[in-house]
DNA sequence: TCCTTTATATGATATTTATCATGTTTCCCT
DNA sequence: AGGGAAACATGATAAATATCATATAAAGGA
């Protein structure tokens, strides 16, 4: 479904968005322990998103990563597009060209609406509304 | 979604469904040029999927792939399992072992009930139900 | 200014997935 | 029998993905 990288993205900037704030950066290496996420990786991909202005960071002693306003207003499908480029959701079950609701191939009532509309949730959530629903219990974060 | 390998099983699968019987076998090559799958890479897939009974085969001159009656009850899940192994499509969005309705990851809801909908049809489908669709224009074979 | 601390850039290794190549077995035909 | 046509088995190469390592740049504090 998501790559490795995307998950570990995924996952990194959850963490950030609800233990981060401009006043309180977090270290890759404090990112990558709870999350149990290797930490070399862990940084090239904070570094991918960060240069994509996805999350913010700052170097040198008290620096960190950590989300600005801004960045909590980031689609979820944003971060995935940027790991995974834009078609391992998108396209057809069977990789085909030419697969839509006039010519479908076999497999496409399968999926229905469903790939639709987790796709168009991707778009349109943002990492802020996840937060909330952390916050009011109705989903824990990843670790 | 699914692996290169699993869509090409599924599509030389759902050819030989619509194309052969006992009585007409194809051969690797003639399968593999209409569906522009490598040939070398087709025939060790059929080959794997001939081992697990999903297809039949017979050797020398003569002798080809076919999907013998009882080949045609097989469910796409089935394919997908001995290609893919079983946790490509079942598990977690964030690929978490504990996510489940009582403890949801954050992004347990976006996907909701389509993972589980989409899995169930593959399991429930069998690729004689989707020749039937294919014959009766309700669905195109991929080529 | 210099040292430490952190992100950043870049490249190296490893693992998985996809693809190709080559020999072996089985079966039909003569 | 023997030769050719096919699947079958196995292993080699290539490409993509995931992971690790090392050097550089920026920022803060002594």
């Amino acid at each position: 479904m998501l790559s490795n990288s995307s998950k570990y993205a995924l996952k990194a900037v959850l963490y950030l968005a609800v233990n981060s704030s401009q006043a309180t950066k977090i270290m890759a290496k404090d990112i990558s322990e709870p999350t149990n996420i290797p930490k070399a990786y862990l940084s090239k991909i904070l570094q991918e998103l960060s240069r994509h202005n996805i999350v913010s960071s700052v170097r040198g002693p008290g620096g960190g990563f950590y989300l600005s306003d801004s960045n909590r207003e980031v689609h979820l499908m944003d971060i995935i597009h940027i790991i995974d480029g834009d078609n391992r959701l998108t396209s057809c079950m069977l990789s085909l060209q030419e697969c839509n609701a006039e010519h479908p191939c076999p497999m496409h009532d399968l999926v229905g609406d469903t790939k639709v509309n987790f796709v168009k949730n991707l778009e349109n959530t943002t990492i802020e509304d996840l937060v909330s629903d952390i916050k009011a219990g109705k989903s824990f974060l990843p670790l």
